[in-house]
DNA sequence: CAAATCACTGGGAGCGCTCCCATGCGCGAA
DNA sequence: TTCGCGCATGGGAGCGCTCCCAGTGATTTG
């Protein structure tokens, strides 16, 4: 067990005693009170660093009534669905968006009914001052539990077209709409789509900007030329399949995901197409698999990282300002070009 | 700003006063101490349940000066060499074990200097009762800082053989004999290797095991079979032509990593090799690319989550007697056999 | 020149809990 | 019956901080 008590940490009293100034005094130069004068602010600093205060938490937390914690909860739904360095990008900024605040950042797991039980006990009990939701179901309610505790939410992704609480959201609509258009420019004019699993509102984005690039183009939209997938390789294969059956005379692909680009390409790899002479094909997410197919993959970036800064900066504001309304933020994507179309 | 003051939360008090008991009782319920006569105990315990009440940390912590925190750090380092789940499936394996604790998981990324003065502060005030580290640089002094003050730790893999702060690591050396003698064992003659960056100590051991497993075979162990990577793809390319240049009768390569064995895949193609036939190919990870390559890649897998589920036993086992030995576990790998050999 | 104002500052009163000592009580032994 | 002992229990004394009010001296105003 832990030593007992007095763990040999200079506090408040101390570095105060040494400055020759009141608790007060030293608590304002922490908290940046400008009600300090300059001299003594100073003089405090300097005890600060020579006797290396820190502060304890645990006794900010209690007397503050807050916590300077934030949790970033993780659903243990089908996250795999998602490109994998997503989960690690997305930390990477979100503590990129927190390094120079001093919350914590707790991670918290919710996979089981019980464990969500547990945290939203927890959330409501004030235990954190925000919840950042990652890689959320389109159907949980978690959200809108947390919004009716008035506790600072924000999410990854929306959940629906008129989602209310706040989230960041890269352009998928947009995302699709570059892709698609790029391959019209370049010349194709058979151009078809491998869908994500339309109960998924990513999914209905990606196909909704491949509709409207497709509207003005010549031939305009047509819905034997999308295929429907779920975001799996396997459902790429099939669905490439199927559209290769009603047109074989297709010279490109989008597709709502590099796996199930992967899968598309196996396909027409094995239908005796080139890639991309014949048909160029463009995926979604520009994950880590788009550098490893032959040939590589152009694909449709989103700036993860930079999600998971701006839910940071997003949260950070609606916790100062509890009466700020819900931020809707939508990053742009970018389509990256490689070899495949 | 939060709520001044009051929370509305019940207090211990509280409770104690509904259960007609003191806080003292109620304190010890909560901690499970056994010197409370059970017909009180249930008493207390409905009161808990009836009032909804739940300890609230920071006072706990305060009051008993420690955290119930271990933090979870991630060094910028190249993690990108890693696997790319690496990261997501430890986090799952940590979360895992210390679900029905209720210790709080704080991820801690360290990516500058000043980010590590920080957290070194942070561990020596004792803000935290445990560390957890990851994917940590052979060079990396961090374990040895915080074994110096005392700070239960535990690291994913070892720097050297001779670690000695506790760690979890996965059989690399075993790894690595079992994907060259299999490729032995089906009949495969000319085992050539492409390594690692040699001053990585995970590369030093799955080249340990190929050479182990190349000794008992015929031809037995030859310098110039064994090419120099750095787990990138384009020096797996690289080092498959070498081998290529030298042993043109080569039919079967062992690369330490994945991504490797995907170059070493398009430069066997490009040299017109067909695979399994010609040249079997074994990779190192079994990252989500090995599913994705064509043929699919043969692979040694690390039981990634149950290393950090490992990590999280061991580490609870050195907070709670901080007079234990340094624990060393290294967990079987698994050979994952695909289309590749 | 007195009174009012203002900028800083000191320190008491908790925040909700754990630690630990004192108290009460039941029970077996003398 | 009396004494002693130990188990259960109550509650005081903090843990280190923030909040806030009162106090100090300097400055301004009438």
């Amino acid at each position: 067990m832990a030593a007992k008590g007095r763990t040999g940490q200079p506090t408040l009293e101390e570095v105060a005693a040494l400055a020759g100034v009141g608790r007060g005094t030293v608590s304002r130069v922490i908290n940046n009170s400008p009600r300090v004068k300059d001299t003594t602010r100073h003089l405090v600093e300097q005890a600060i660093a020579q006797l290396g205060y820190i502060p304890n938490r645990a006794a900010r937390a209690l007397a503050g009534s807050r916590t300077d914690a934030v949790a970033l909860v993780i659903p243990e739904t089908e996250k795999r669905f998602f490109a994998e360095p997503y989960f690690s990008d997305i930390v990477h900024g979100v503590g990129d968006g927190l390094a120079d605040t001093d919350l914590q950042l707790l991670l918290t797991l919710v996979r089981t009914e019980k464990e969500r039980q547990r945290f939203l006990q927890y959330a409501r009990a004030r235990r954190i001052d925000g919840v950042l939701l990652v890689s959320l179901h389109d159907s949980d309610t978690l959200p809108d539990l947390l919004a009716g505790m008035d506790m600072p939410t924000v999410l990854s992704g929306r959940r629906s077209g008129d989602e209310s609480v706040s989230y960041v959201d890269s352009d998928n609509v947009g995302g699709a709409r570059a892709a698609v258009r790029h391959l019209s420019a370049s010349g194709r004019r058979g151009i078809a789509t491998i869908t994500g699993p339309l109960d998924m509102y990513v999914a209905q984005c990606r196909l909704r900007g491949y509709e409207e690039a497709v509207r003005n183009t010549p031939g305009g939209p047509r819905p034997s030329w999308i295929a429907h997938g779920d975001f799996t390789e396997e459902s790429g294969r099939r669905a490439m399949a199927e559209l290769l059956a009603l047109h074989p005379g297709l010279d490109a692909v989008f597709a709502a995901s590099d796996v199930m680009a992967v899968g598309a390409l196996h396909t027409l790899r094995a239908a005796g197409r080139r890639i991309p002479e014949d048909v160029a094909v463009v995926g979604f997410d520009d994950s880590p698999i788009a550098r490893h197919t032959d040939p590589q993959l152009t694909s449709v970036r989103q700036p993860v990282e930079e999600m998971g800064r701006t839910m940071a900066r997003v949260l950070l504001e609606s916790i100062s300002d509890a009466s700020s309304a819900w931020q809707h933020v939508v990053l742009r994507t970018e389509l990256v070009r490689r070899a495949s179309g």
